[in-house]
RNA sequence: GGCCCCAUCGUCCAGCGGCCUAGGACAUCACCCUUUCAAGGUGGAGACACGGGUUCGAGUCCCGUUGGGGCUACCA
């Protein structure tokens, strides 16, 4: 056997705080973050980031969950499962954060600081108006143990700050940029633990990074400027810095950073929008990585096979919900009938208001009826919420197409009433009503009548099914049968007779 | 303002010194197919931000300019 080295085992962990619903930039990460853990059989983790009392909401962090569920985002390790690093909700994990910072407080890399914020307000109106850069400028490094005691004493909010150095350079190596230095003189002494006793994201994700082995940090550009802050914390707590993949940020149309601003859609809006799971995570996964060739549809294996950090790409990619939109026709034609009957199902059994079908349309929805539909709109939908639209005509009772409508631009309404009425005697009279066996005998009909087939399709089609868009002509009369087909058009005939 | 990051068609990517008269995809336009709408097919238009280097040779390496973005909280 030849000498294996061995392979550190490969721990990433997706980082979320429940303060609002996941958005398409932020999952984007979980899904590298996941991809990744699975190239290299590593553990994929989640944990809660809930360090901001004042923002949190607990609805967000079930939909964090409900996101990562429905894109296929299985974790190895989180909050619903106990894990060797449990627990996964870092407000469970407060005695660790405080700790460490009494620990560096009591090495002499942190102190407490009891400057209020009218008073850091006040040194940040003057720095501006003196076009210095807004920075804290460490007064809290002269107080003295009794000068914080007293104003403990009085009530007042007492932080601990790191203290930073004021001289000397910082770089840190990125897997997707490369080195990437800072100096010194920019950090201030910023805050690790906050006065409600809770650990800002800096010192906490930090600690617990440590703790979980976590060998990868993935995260958003928007961190480069702070990992210095975190590289000055692993020194002094003389922790092994991860490796550090900032991946590049998502921008809306107007290319900045995607966000709510933009209509950025949550995750779960689009599956509400009958947008295809396996859609999103292949669309997203390309704003910011490629194979390295031209492909562009890829199941998931394929992609976890594939995937390398180096081939993230450095700079923002614009997000772009058309090409989504193609791409999701893509999954949907790729789907078998029975499976994207299984899929659509749901959608049009939602109450009428939440985007189903009509109300009047009995639940549960005959989903024999759907399976016979569905190969004659397959190559007609971009989502899933399409559907109902086009098909609905099967299920009613009744339509009432509008009379405009039934008279083509090319015909009047003699001619179209008189075409209407050879219809309906084909109809009665048609032994075999196969879309086949009608297309024969119409087309034949056409002709008696000096139409071309088109025009006489089209009465017959809005009289059918109520629309001018709608599935092809005569599988659509198959499926609906003889009789509804005949009433149909009857009732058209009237509607233009009256 | 300061610091950091980024820079190929409108958009997403390919290109990692010669294979590039720059390739693919979405979108767009034209045509074909066609019973509506789609889907599909064929073709067109469309980009290396600019200026200096390095090199026999630069979209590819270096520097600068410009432009864009991010960060600059007791938010993450």
């Amino acid at each position: 056997m030849v000498e294996s080295k061995k392979i550190e085992q490969v721990n990433v962990r997706y980082a979320p705080s429940p303060t609002g619903i996941p958005h398409i930039g932020n999952i984007r990460t979980a899904i590298f973050d996941w991809i990744y853990s699975k190239s290299k059989n590593g553990q994929f983790i989640v944990r809660i980031e809930d360090t901001d009392r004042s923002r949190y909401d607990p609805h967000s962090e079930q939909s964090i969950f409900d996101s990562l569920q429905w894109l296929g985002l299985d974790w190895d390790q989180g909050p619903d499962k106990t894990g060797i690093n449990s627990p996964y909700v870092q407000s469970k994990r407060k005695h660790f954060y405080v700790e460490a910072a009494e620990k560096l407080v009591k090495s002499g890399h942190a102190y407490y600081d009891d400057t209020t914020p009218g008073e850091l307000e006040a040194l940040r109106k003057r720095q501006k108006a003196n076009g210095e850069p807004p920075r804290y400028d460490g007064r809290g490094r002269f107080r003295s143990e009794k000068d914080i005691s007293n104003s403990r004493d009085k009530g007042l909010p007492i932080v601990i700050r790191f203290k930073a150095p004021k001289t000397g350079n910082l770089e840190f190596y990125d897997e997707v940029r490369g080195k990437i230095s800072f100096n010194l003189s920019e950090i201030d002494d910023f805050v690790i633990l906050k006065s409600d006793g809770m650990p800002t994201y800096h010192l906490a994700h930090i600690v617990d990074d440590f703790e979980m082995g976590i060998t990868h940090v993935i995260r958003g550009e928007e961190w480069i400027p702070s990992t210095p802050k975190h590289q000055l914390i692993q020194t002094a707590l003389n922790i092994k810095p991860p490796k550090y993949v900032h991946v590049p940020l998502i921008f809306g149309k107007d290319k900045s950073k995607l966000s709510k601003r933009h209509g950025a859609k949550s995750v779960l809006e689009y599956r509400d929008e009958g947008y295809l799971p396996e859609a999103l995570f292949n669309y997203l996964v390309l704003l910011g990585w490629s194979p390295g060739d031209d492909t562009e549809i890829m199941d998931k294996s394929e992609i976890v096979k594939r995937f390398t950090i180096n081939r993230i790409s450095e700079s923002p990619a614009v997000f772009d919900p058309e090409k989504l939109e193609w791409m999701n026709g893509i999954y949907i034609r790729s789907l078998s009938t029975t499976n994207l009957a299984q899929r659509i199902l749901p959608y049009l059994e939602k109450p009428e208001k939440d985007g189903g079908f009509s109300d009047t349309i009995e639940r549960p929805i005959n989903s024999n009826l759907l399976i016979k539909i569905v190969p004659h709109i397959r190559e007609r939908l971009k989502t899933l919420l399409d559907v109902k639209e086009l098909i609905d005509f099967f299920y009613l009772e009744s339509v009432c197409p509008k009379i405009d409508e039934l008279v083509p631009k090319t015909m009047d309404t003699a001619s179209t009433v008189k075409c209407l009425y050879a219809s309906l005697n084909l109809i009665k009279n048609a032994k075999d009503f196969s879309a086949q066996c009608l297309e024969n005998i119409f087309r034949l009909q056409a002709e008696k009548l000096n139409l071309k087939p088109g025009q006489m399709f089209s009465p017959i089609r809005i009289s059918v099914t109520g629309k001018r868009i709608a599935p092809p002509l005569f599988e659509t009369l198959e499926i609906l049968g003889k009789e509804k087909s005949f009433q149909r058009i009857k009732n058209a005939i009237d509607m233009l007779e009256k």
